[in-house]
RNA sequence: GGGCUGGUAGCUCAAUGGUAGAGCAGUUGCCUUUUAAGCAAUUGGUUCUGGGUUCGAAUCCCAGCCGGCCCA
């Protein structure tokens, strides 16, 4: 009984690796089945015919996620890619020997089954299975079948148990495919070629963030990770490309957090002869055309719920336009805050809650209160335009005004969504922006990017859209670990 | 990096400093249209790790490991 050394029933592992061992023994390895399936499960239900139980036949295959037997037939159900389907297999049709093998079954062995489709009582289209075939033994169990997966840590670390008993993670991540598959069809169609460039760089740059390092043996030098494919697209520009976008992983050396992972995606439009007004256009036609393609909302409108303010965000309504000194003005309550001196500034911004270190210039003050007081609170699409020259040195100059560029920044749900730019094409200024930059923050000078500019680059409007910020948007998610399959943690760990 | 918080059976969770429990999963029976199927019986624990306090620690204290939230 349970006191005897040879009483494995308590330990799951050990029963079916015992079942596997038996079944190996006689003569049938799972692992060496293979089998040819004409349906995916809402394919199969599909082609089910109303009324006509028995007149279409389908083969499929997926892991068994729920048995109910009930002695001499079961109902039980296997999961693939899309979605679970409802198998019954009866004695009498099956036979016994075949019955027996199938009763021995455990949850999360993948199987295959051909059958009959027809409906049950209950209203649920179901295989009445003829045959079937263990093609994977599971030899551990899966997570529980009521409450799933829960513990975050394991979720993120084992994501495939995630997958299979969490339906929520798995519509999230596949609605995240769907989303790129559909940014890469909007733009083929408009005539932009997606290229792909080095993620190995001698000089990280086009943004502002701390690069991974890495070595090259052959070549005996650091190479940097990139930290933005700006400059590459750009010389692609040059180069005569004139529409292009890449959809590349980003590499920032920097926290993690639940809007932050090292590695990330981003994609880079650059459209010649456009520019940041080009842009707007272009932004929302893509992400109306998201909602209403790729999220379809249930009323058939284009507003999604936004957890965190409980607000629905409408795509479908005006996008605000917005400079951004005025925001800093009305958030103030200042018409004289860019004249007032530093020390001022920085009693006002304390005043507002925030920390302010005495080393920064003073647009990184008004830039905190920016990002730290009036991002959050832009909810609705809002493109925030003409930025203080200081935020980017890769844009053109405002002609009207100097101490501001051509460029926005879309904000929805209180996130940055997509900057973009009338791109600077004056090498001169360009370089000056550069060593300006270099000067306070040592960001190394891209001086072959200075030299393709040198040869003529066309005036264009260029954007970033971070992917997985849109996406956290689109599908609700409460962290950017949500919408990444595998989320960076601390290696060791966790799972055994 | 700082603050708060968590780690108990395969999973989801309980357990005043006093014999570690439940549901699901597992095992054994019964059940030929179930829907978290049902009924009966039953197995299973290095309470994250290492110290300490105590007659006695899952529980209190310290350190570490791995998470989560907030802040920087």
């Amino acid at each position: 009984m349970s006191d005897t050394p040879s009483d494995i029933s308590h330990d799951q592992h050990a029963v079916r690796r015992q079942k596997l061992a038996e079944m190996r023994a006689g003569g049938f390895d799972p692992f060496r089945a293979s089998f040819a399936t004409t349906h995916f499960s809402a394919g199969a239900l599909g082609a089910y015919v109303d009324g006509q139980d028995n007149a279409v036949s389908v083969s499929v295959a997926g892991r068994l996620v729920v048995i109910r037997d009930m002695g001499k037939s079961q109902f039980v159900k296997i999961l693939d890619q899309q979605g679970p389907i409802q198998l019954y297999v009866k004695k009498d049709v099956v036979g016994d020997e075949a019955y027996a093998a199938f009763k021995k079954l455990d949850l999360g062995d993948i199987i295959g089954a051909r059958g009959a489709l027809f409906k049950t009582k209950t209203g649920e289209v179901t295989v009445r299975v003829e045959r079937s075939v263990l093609l994977a033994k599971a030899l551990r169990p899966l997570p529980e079948k009521w409450h799933g997966l829960s513990d975050p840590e394991q979720v993120y670390r084992q994501r495939y148990l995630d997958l299979i008993v969490n339906a929520e993670s798995r519509a999230r991540l596949q609605r995240r495919s769907r989303v790129v598959s559909h940014i890469r069809r909007f733009l083929e169609e408009r005539s932009f070629i997606e290229v792909e460039t080095p993620v190995l760089e001698a000089t990280a740059g086009g943004a502002a963030a701390r690069p991974f390092v890495t070595h090259h043996n052959a070549l005996n030098v650091d190479l940097f990770l990139r930290i933005a494919t700006e400059l590459r697209l750009k010389r692609l520009l040059v180069g005569g490309f004139d529409r292009v976008f890449e959809i590349g992983r980003i590499f920032r050396n920097e926290g993690v957090s639940r809007r932050h992972n090292p590695e990330f995606t981003m994609l880079e439009v650059y459209e010649a002869y456009s520019d940041y007004r080009g842009m707007m256009k272009l932004v929302r036609d893509l992400l109306t055309g998201l909602v209403r393609d790729v999220i379809k909302p249930d009323d058939g409108s284009l507003k999604i719920r936004h957890a965190a303010s409980g607000q629905d965000i409408d795509f479908g309504g005006e996008w605000r336009e917005v400079r951004y000194k005025d925001l800093v003005l009305s958030t103030t309550g200042d018409a004289g805050w860019f004249q007032r001196p530093k020390a001022e500034k920085i009693a006002r911004a304390e005043s507002l809650g925030l920390v302010v270190d005495p080393t920064w210039e003073e647009f990184e003050i008004t830039n905190e209160i920016f990002s730290k007081k009036i991002e959050p609170t832009l909810i609705q699409p809002t493109f925030v335009t003409h930025l203080p020259k200081e935020l980017c040195p890769l844009a053109k100059l405002n002609a009207e005004d100097p101490t501001v560029l051509d460029v926005f920044e879309l904000t929805i749900g209180g996130m940055e969504i997509a900057p973009a730019y009338s791109e600077q094409n004056d090498p001169d200024v360009q370089r000056e922006m550069f060593e300006h930059q270099a000067g306070g923050e040592r960001q190394n000078v891209d001086q072959d990017f200075l030299l393709a500019l040198e040869h003529g680059m066309p005036p264009a409007g260029g954007m970033g859209v971070g992917i997985d910020r849109l996406c956290i948007l689109l599908t609700g998610a409460e962290s950017i670990r949500d919408v990444i399959l595998f989320p960076q943690l601390r290696p060791g760990g966790g799972a055994a």
